[in-house]
DNA sequence: TGGGTGACCATAG
DNA sequence: ACTATGGCCACCC
């Protein structure tokens, strides 16, 4: 039953990250470390994200920017649209200026 | 009990 | 630069 554990510590992080930028599901795993795999960040996006719309799931990507959990949502453009009205620019679903998009918990959460 | 799968990532060839 | 492979760990047959 320690899944309920690291699957809220996940929505927590999620919830910090600012508007405007993104992180991934890498860096959400080393952040919180415990045996959490980058796999189990997608996991529980995909389990919790989709049933529960109160977190901004849509600032998560992978490590290169792209925006491959875009089908979880409710339209496949959801999680563009949501991006750009936050100020990001999306092409062919990768986010343009990727590296100071990237918020990493480990280092601005500190 | 065991194998396949996934909103991933790092490394090797 | 691109593909292959292994590791990761919970979930679902």
């Amino acid at each position: 039953m320690g899944n309920q554990d690291f699957s809220h510590q996940v929505i927590e992080v999620v919830k910090l990250i600012p508007a405007g930028r993104a992180t991934s599901y890498g860096a959400i795993a080393k952040y919180l470390g415990t045996g959490l795999s980058s796999r189990m960040v997608g996991w529980v996006l995909k389990q919790k994200a989709s049933q529960i719309a109160q977190i901004p799931a849509h600032r998560v990507v992978n490590r290169a920017g792209m925006l491959t959990g875009k089908h979880a949502f409710p339209s496949p453009t959801f999680m563009q649209e949501c991006l750009e009205s936050e100020g990001l620019s999306i092409e062919n679903d990768g986010i343009q200026n990727w590296s100071e998009v990237f918020w990493d918990p480990a280092i601005e959460l500190a």
